[in-house]
Formats: structure tokens, C-alpha cells, sequence
RNA sequence: GCGGGCAUGGCGGAAGUGGUAGACGCAUCAGACUUAAAAUCUGAAGUCAGUUCAUGGCGUGCCGGUUCAAGUCCGGCUGCCCGCACCA
């Protein structure tokens, strides 16, 4: 009876029948409560890896978990397909960037599917298909009119590999986050998208977002990076100009000891002019990387211009301005007023070049003659002193004050600085969305007409050279001026590839709409995402970008919400142990054995290993295994059932073939349990007249299991929902022919194993469930409820300690008085010999819980 | 430097609001089935003491505290991980 589980056939035949009948369709039906359920669209790389099959194993179960509670469940996938990789690949193998990724999304789409995902694969979009970009530059051209795209020179990230502007968020370390180099700075004209109109919002409503992780929202907080204070200008001896200072400590003003400008401050640009050794000063200072290795050894330097700005309460009051390697361009004002006593690196600055060091600020406690000698910066609160009007003040006080001053002399205004810079959406590659506008000599830049649209990639092209394919094309940038008629250039810069990904959740609403990005019915029906799954590392940029879009297109009209995604959740990455050969060159891990004796070998030449950490999988160290091969020799179900179990889904799991093993030995039991039960199931729908107290028990333990396993998953407690599952099988086998009612409730037990572990084994649960005589689907069978009259336990076993020590477990019937409890709990064999001859102080009985006795002595 | 997180057997990890630490699994060992192996099934196992059993001591990174009771709460350390970083 028992036939061997054929799992490829199996699966296979799953994927069909569910496709063949459109089971995972979604369809908007304002009637039916939805749930969008997302996991970060993948970019077609080549072969799908195992972060992949992570986080779309976790985004199936809430999506088939979902779909059983009864909700319409839309539950989408696509491509990110634009982007540097396809050009690079392009030029080593002689091939066309669409060529390349068409084909690999050919490659991983097929891949996935074999995942038995529940995917509604009739709303696939690929980023790169103009059907999609079309839309994209539609919103572009819709933003510029809302006043939310500008272009502006301004000084960029230049990643000397890839020949191309990144956006801050794209500086990692100073390196660019995809080639690695180190990123220089140059002035260039770039195009904009305006996220800092959103700055106060996108923080403010962070609270709100209530079901994403903590850890995200701060690191989103901090980006964004709020701070109050004042602008206060000082005006510029002998320029005519004054200089604009950011400040979050205006009640220091009294301290102030000098100024310092970036060297990309235009004054600074303005003076080198006449000044060759500031001039190679300030050149020095663009060199300087910004890595963290650099800054922390780089010196803090100056150049002191010679040049002195007056204090704004003193005219009398001459500073000197420097040009300091440690003030940047692009926060704040671009130049500081120095406070030595209260800013350590102003401290230093002024011991170096034998500045003043004016104290204005005593901590509470402090002693004003003994704190004049000061050693360091001091930088908390205190009393103002040496401050004039603000003496006397706390420094909350002082920096109101020393605002209303400021304010009062027109020198200044208090302000709230945020760290977050515009998006700069610019590059100069090929394989991106062309930015829709036109330079015309006459007219200036000009937009593409929407009739116009999309602006379409030519196709052939020249990748070899370097630089922009799109700048070379001896055809494509020439056209006509759509306000003049004439001769004008296309822009040749391309979007961002975060700018595809920051609406592609949208698009899906609607991907058929040839005419608009979206359809309202849709988007109003359909959005907010409830439940997105993906990657920490997006924590900051794609999520950061998607919130300013959704609040963009709520401006522009096409959504009515503020907030795409309710809920977040961030998997944890795929890790695997790395293997190096006696060369230190790295070993694929199908190519290592290891051995009893804890040492490795190289399969194919027998020679020893060394091996390493375990580390996040990366094709660099070739400690990656394919997850192809995995579904190939154990199926999509075993796959995913290892990444669900043991590890709690926010966290790193180790991939070991142990573990698989492990899964394929459950699902196989399960299959064993099902088609051989060691006793014979009662028929479909049969009743029990009588059940043996072991029935009962086993009967409750399933409705038990129902409870925990459902909460569990609500609360992505993925792993102990599997620990629950197999318990309940480990149950299961010790029903015995011989109990009444056993083949019943052993039916019934199965009949709950199969349904609640569909989400993640979709493909063997259907199966066993058609087995098991199912009339529906599994796919479109409803989430099994528990029974509350069989949740109810009449007795209850309690601990019973003696002065908090564990002496014995008793059992008692549900709600019995203390009293009854306590004598029970005296009467236990063991603890009536330990307490004998002791005298008892107390007794506590904590109802359902425990007893504690405690004795003296 | 700033912000955040984590620390439990040989390993991954369980233990809503303090209440029987170690669920479930991996690896290990023993037994059953088998000519044998694989597969499967049964059982053992935190650690030390106790010949077995009963039982007891010690155990959730370290030190201290609160409590009848602490993996859980509080204070102070140590170690690891993540994010940001010359932010004025």
C-alpha cells in the first residue's frame, strides 16, 4: 500500500493543475476583504539563489495562509530588470543587454515556478518592458509639474568603474554600493527628485507603522537625521556677503573662536581664485575619500583665509574664516562657526592653530573657577556664562533666547536641518528608463509631450566604448523641439534603477492599463501592501524611496494613500560554511566531503581543505549551493520546509545538507503517516460513538494544535508552527487499534496536519488531502478552526517548589480551591519526606500555575 | 564616536504578561528489522554525584539587586552582530 512518495511528478502536476485552473488569479472585488501579500521583486541575475527561495517560501505561506482565511489575496511577482549588470554582461559575452536579461528572466522565472509558488503570474511586470517605463516617465513628467523633479549642478558621487552618479544612499563607506571604488566628487548637472519636501513626514509618520520592525524605523529615523537650531549670518569683511551658518547650539555663540567653510563653499571657490595655495588646498580636500578608514586618520586641517566675519552680537567682533578639510558641502550650510570649549573636534582644531578657547557653557555641578582650565570640549547642558544676555540661562533656555536675538537682529532664524538630501535620480548608463526631456538651444529643457511617450531605448548600440552608450548613438538624441520645432538633444541621462522599484507595487494593481500607471478601482481597492517580505538591506533606500513615492502619487493624483506597506517583515540572509584548497583559492561546497575527524577534502583532487567561517552565501566565495539542484533531488516542499523550520525567519540560517535531510525525512513521514496509517482510517466524514480516554486526549491535542499553530503563524513564528506540526504527527503514532475511536480521531488528526501545513508544503498536502478523499482543492479549502470544547483541560499539573526549587508535579482537577490544591501538594510523596522535620512559613498557590512552599531555616 | 540588537546543551533553537528551563529538530549513542547496508521504527542523553533505581548538587555570558519564585525585571560589566558616521 505504502507507494514511495514521487515527488517530482507530484509537484509538477500541482503546479499545472493550479495554473491550468487559475487558482492563484486575483481579481478586484470591492465585495470580498483583500489581502496584497508582496516579496521584493527579484533582479533577473541569472539563477535564482536560496535568499531568494527564503523570502518567497515566507511570502507564500502568509500569501496561501491568507488565501485560506478567505481573503482575496492578490499575491504578485516581476522584474527588476534594468541596471548596470546587464550592460557589463553584455559587453564580456557579445550580447544585448535585453537580450541578456529577457533570457535570465526566461531562466529564473521557470525556477521559481518550480517553487509551486501561489502566484498570480498574469500580472508579471519586467522594469525594462517599455509597456512599464512608459508610466514611469508619465509620473516623472507629473512630478515636474508638481514641482517635485528639478535639475541642478550640483556637486555628485562619482563612481569612477561604473561611469556614473550614485545617490548618498548608494555611498557605502565612501565606496559605490554596487562596483565597490571609491567615489570621487565632481560637479555635474544631475536630475532631482524632491524627497526632502517629505522630510517631516516621512518622519512623523513613522510611529504609525506600527507593524514594521522596530530596528527598521529607527534606521530610517536616523537617516533622515532631524536636528533643530538656527541659521545666523555673519557678515564678511571687505566682500560685500555674508555667511550663512548652521547651528544646533546658538547658545554657544559666545564661545565662537573662528568659522570654517567647506572648500566647496562658493566663498571658498571664490577666494581660491585669487589664492593658488587655497586653491591646492581645496583640491587636496576633494581627494580626501570619505571612508571611514580615511576619516578617522585624516587630520582635521585648515587654511586660514585671511578673510574675518563679524560676530552678529558684536560688530565689533572680528572672526577668522577658515577653509577646514572637515566641513562638508552637502549638510547643513556648508560652513560652521567654531565653539572650541563645546565641540570636541572644534577643540582640536583650535589647539592647533592657537585659537581661543572661551568656556560659556558650566555643567551643573561644576565649579566656575576650577572649570576655566579646561582639559576637553565639554558638550551637555549647563549654565550659560561669558555669555552677555544668556548668562545665567540653562541651555534650553539660552538657545531660545539666543534664537530670539538672532531673529530680532535679522541675522538669522531658527530652523530644523534634516540630514536626508534629495534623491539625485541621474545616470549615465544604457539599461535604465530614459529621463523624458528634451534640450533645446532655444526653448531651454523641455518635456516630452505625453502623446510622445514612452521614449523607447534604441536598440542598437555600441557597448564597447566607455562611457554612455546613449551619448555615442549617432541618431537616437537628435530631435525636434516640441515647443519650437527646433533642432534639439534628448537627455541621455537614465533613471535610478530604485525609481522602477519604488511604484512596481502599484503597477501590479493595474498591468494591463495601457493608457494610465494605474486604475483607481485597482490601486483604492487593492493598496495598501498588508504584508511585504524582503531583505534588511533595503531597510533604508527602496523603502525610504517608495514611501516618498506613494506620498508623490497621492500628490499627483493617482492614490489616495500615504503609506504602501502596513506591514514589514525582513527575513534573515542564507549562510553556508566557505572552503578554501591549500592555493587559498575558494571551493564551490558540492566539491568538499568532510570527514569523521572534523578536517574537509577536496573531492575532486583529494586534497586537503581548509575551512572557514560561516558566512552569508556569495558567488565571490563560492559558498553557495543551487537551489535548483536542491528542488531537483528532494522537491520545492523539502526546500521549503528547511527554511521555515528550526531558525526564527528575522534570523540567519546556516543551509546544511543535514537540515534537508531533515525535512525530507518529515515530509516523507508524512507521507508514510497518510498512505500507510499503522491503523486503518475510519471512512470520510465518520463519527465515533465512544472515545477511549486516549482518543479524547489525542483529539484535543489537534485542536490544541490548530490554536498554537495558527498563532503561531500570525506572529511569523514560523519555525515553532513546524515544531507543533511534527509534534502533532509524533502524537498521532501513538494512537493504538485498541482505543475506541482511535481510527476516527487519527483520521481527523491528519485531515489537520495536511491542511494547516499547505502554505508550506503546498504541493504533498493537496496531494494527500485528494488522498484523504478532499472534495476541493487543499489550495481553496478553508483554514481549519479549532473546537474550543476540546481546548478546555479538566485537570491541570502544577510544580510544586520548596523554597523555589522543584520537589514534585501534582495533578489537580481545573479551578479546585487552594486549599484542596495545597493539601495535594503537601500529600506528594516527595515533598512530604523533604519537608519532614522542617517548620513551614508560608505557602503560595498560584491557581493553574504552581505551589511554592517556603521553609525556614 | 552615536544609535540598535543579541548571548540558553555538541549544534539550530523552544519557553505570551516572572511560575516545572532545554519543546521540536540536527548530530551522537544503543536496540529492533535485515545475510548486510540504506531506509524505517523504539529508546537514551544539560552537567556532576549516586553501581542501578529513588534522589540530590550545579546550571540560560559575568558581577550584584528586587521577589515566595528570575532565561525573563533592575543596576553594573564582558563579548559578538547590525546600522550610521568629520552631521556642526
Amino acid at each position: 500500500m505504502a507507494e514511495r512518495y514521487n515527488v517530482a511528478a507530484t509537484e509538477s502536476k500541482w503546479q499545472k493543475i493550479w495554473e491550468e485552473n487559475h487558482c492563484f488569479r486575483a481579481v478586484t472585488d470591492p465585495a470580498r476583504p483583500k489581502y496584497y501579500a508582496l516579496s521584493m521583486l527579484p533582479y533577473p541575475s541569472g539563477r535564482i539563489h536560496m535568499g531568494h527561495v527564503r523570502n518567497y517560501t515566507l511570502g507564500d505561506v502568509v500569501a496561501r495562509y491568507q488565501r485560506a482565511k478567505g481573503f482575496n489575496v492578490l499575491h504578485p511577482m516581476g522584474w527588476d530588470a534594468f541596471g548596470l549588470p546587464a550592460e557589463n554582461a553584455a559587453r564580456d559575452s557579445h550580447t544585448h543587454p535585453a537580450a541578456w536579461t529577457y533570457n535570465n528572466i526566461k531562466v529564473m522565472k521557470r525556477e521559481l515556478q518550480s517553487m509551486g509558488l501561489s502566484l498570480d503570474w498574469e500580472r508579471e511586470v519586467a522594469t525594462c518592458d517599455p509597456a512599464y517605463y512608459k508610466h514611469q516617465q508619465k509620473l516623472f513628467l507629473d512630478f515636474l509639474k508638481a514641482g517635485l523633479v528639478y535639475r541642478n549642478e550640483a556637486w555628485a558621487n562619482w563612481d569612477p568603474v561604473d561611469h556614473t552618479v550614485l545617490a548618498n544612499e548608494q555611498v557605502i563607506d565612501g565606496r559605490g554600493w554596487r562596483s565597490g571604488a571609491l567615489v570621487e566628487k565632481r560637479l555635474l548637472a544631475q536630475w532631482f527628485l524632491k524627497i526632502t519636501a517629505y522630510s517631516e513626514d516621512l518622519l512623523s509618520a513613522l510611529p504609525s507603522l506600527d507593524q514594521w520592525p522596530e530596528k527598521v524605523r529607527l534606521m530610517q529615523e536616523n537617516w533622515i537625521g532631524k536636528s533643530e537650531g538656527a541659521y545666523v549670518h555673519f557678515a564678511v569683511e571687505g566682500q560685500g556677503e555674508s555667511l550663512e551658518v548652521f547651528t544646533t547650539r546658538p547658545d554657544t555663540l559666545f564661545g565662537a573662536s573662528f568659522l570654517a567653510i567647506s572648500a566647496n563653499h562658493p566663498l571658498a571657490q571664490k577666494l581660491a581664485k585669487k589664492d593658488e595655495r587655497l586653491a591646492a588646498f581645496c583640491e587636496d580636500c576633494n581627494r580626501m575619500g570619505t571612508s571611514l578608514v580615511e576619516v578617522e586618520k585624516a587630520e582635521k586641517l585648515g587654511y586660514d583665509t585671511g578673510v574675518k566675519a563679524v560676530h552678529p552680537f558684536d560688530p565689533s567682533w572680528a572672526l577668522p574664516v577658515f577653509v577646514a578639510n572637515f566641513v562638508l558641502i552637502e549638510y547643513g550650510t556648508g560652513a560652521i562657526f567654531g565653539c572650541p570649549a563645546h565641540d570636541e573636534r572644534d577643540f582640536a582644531f583650535a589647539q592647533k592653530y592657537k585659537l581661543p578657547i572661551t568656556p560659556v557653557v558650566l555643567p551643573s555641578g561644576e565649579d566656575l573657577a576650577t572649570f576655566k582650565t579646561m582639559l576637553e570640549a565639554y558638550t551637555g547642558p549647563g549654565t550659560a556664562f561669558n555669555s552677555r544676555f544668556l548668562d545665567g540661562m540653562e541651555t534650553e533656555q539660552a538657545i531660545g533666547a539666543a534664537i530670539a536675538k538672532i531673529e530680532s537682529l535679522g541675522a538669522g532664524k531658527g530652523t530644523v536641518q534634516y540630514r536626508l538630501r534629495d534623491w539625485c535620480i541621474s545616470r549615465q548608463r544604457y539599461w535604465g528608463c530614459p529621463i523624458p526631456m528634451i534640450k533645446c538651444p532655444q526653448c531651454g529643457i523641455v518635456p516630452v509631450p505625453d502623446r510622445d511617450l514612452p521614449v523607447v531605448l534604441p536598440e542598437d548600440i555600441d557597448i564597447s566604448k566607455p562611457g554612455n552608450p546613449l551619448d555615442h548613438h549617432p541618431t537616437w538624441k537628435h530631435v525636434s523641439c516640441p515647443q519650437c520645432g527646433g533642432k534639439a538633444e534628448r537627455e541621455t541621462d537614465t533613471c535610478d534603477t530604485f525609481v522602477d522599484s519604488s511604484w512596481y507595487f502599484v503597477r501590479y494593481c493595474s498591468p494591463h492599463n495601457t493608457e494610465l500607471p494605474v486604475d483607481k478601482k485597482d490601486v483604492d481597492y487593492w493598496l495598501p501592501v498588508d504584508q511585504y517580505v524582503g531583505g534588511v538591506e533595503h531597510a533604508i533606500l527602496h523603502l525610504l524611496y517608495a514611501r516618498f513615492f506613494t506620498r508623490a502619487m497621492k500628490l499627483t493624483g493617482y492614490l489616495k494613500i500615504d503609506e504602501p506597506f502596513t506591514g514589514l517583515f525582513t527575513q534573515g540572509m542564507v549562510c553556508h560554511e566557505s572552503y578554501k584548497d591549500d592555493q587559498g583559492k575558494w571551493l564551490y561546497p558540492e566539491d568538499v566531503q568532510k570527514n569523521p575527524d572534523g578536517t574537509a577534502t577536496q573531492i575532486s583532487t583529494g586534497r586537503p581543505v581548509q575551512v572557514g567561517r560561516i558566512e552569508v552565501m556569495s558567488k565571490s566565495k563560492k559558498n553557495v549551493v543551487d537551489p535548483s539542484s536542491i528542488i531537483q533531488a528532494y522537491g520545492a516542499d523539502t526546500a521549503r520546509l528547511f527554511m521555515l523550520s528550526d531558525s526564527p525567519p528575522e534570523r540567519d540560517i546556516e543551509w546544511s545538507t543535514a537540515g534537508v535531510e531533515g525535512a525530507w525525512r518529515y515530509v516523507s513521514r508524512l507521507w508514510r503517516q497518510v498512505t500507510a496509517p499503522k491503523i486503518p482510517l475510519a471512512p470520510k466524514g465518520a463519527r465515533a460513538d465512544a472515545l477511549s480516554p486516549e482518543a479524547l486526549a489525542v483529539r484535543q491535542e489537534i485542536h490544541r494544535t490548530i490554536e498554537s499553530f495558527t498563532q503561531d503563524l500570525e506572529r511569523f513564528h514560523f519555525n515553532r508552527a513546524v515544531a507543533r506540526a511534527r509534534e502533532l504527527s509524533n502524537t498521532l503514532d501513538t494512537l493504538e487499534a485498541s482505543q475506541a475511536g482511535a481510527d476516527v480521531v487519527l483520521r481527523e488528526g491528519l485531515e489537520v496536519l495536511v491542511r494547516l501545513l499547505n502554505p508550506m508544503l503546498p504541493h504533498i498536502t493537496e496531494e494527500l488531502w485528494q488522498i484523504l478523499g478532499g472534495q476541493t482543492f487543499l489550495t481553496n479549502t478553508d483554514w481549519p478552526a479549532a473546537d474550543p470544547i476540546y481546548l478546555v483541560r479538566n485537570t491541570i499539573t502544577l510544580a510544586v517548589q520548596i523554597n523555589g526549587k522543584l520537589r514534585g508535579t501534582i495533578v489537580v482537577e481545573k479551578g479546585a480551591a487552594s486549599q484542596l490544591v495545597e493539601q495535594a501538594a503537601m500529600d506528594e510523596p516527595n515533598v512530604k519526606r523533604t519537608l519532614e522535620g522542617k517548620e513551614i512559613a508560608r505557602v503560595i498557590v498560584v491557581p493553574e500555575k504552581i505551589v511554592n512552599i517556603v521553609v525556614r531555616g
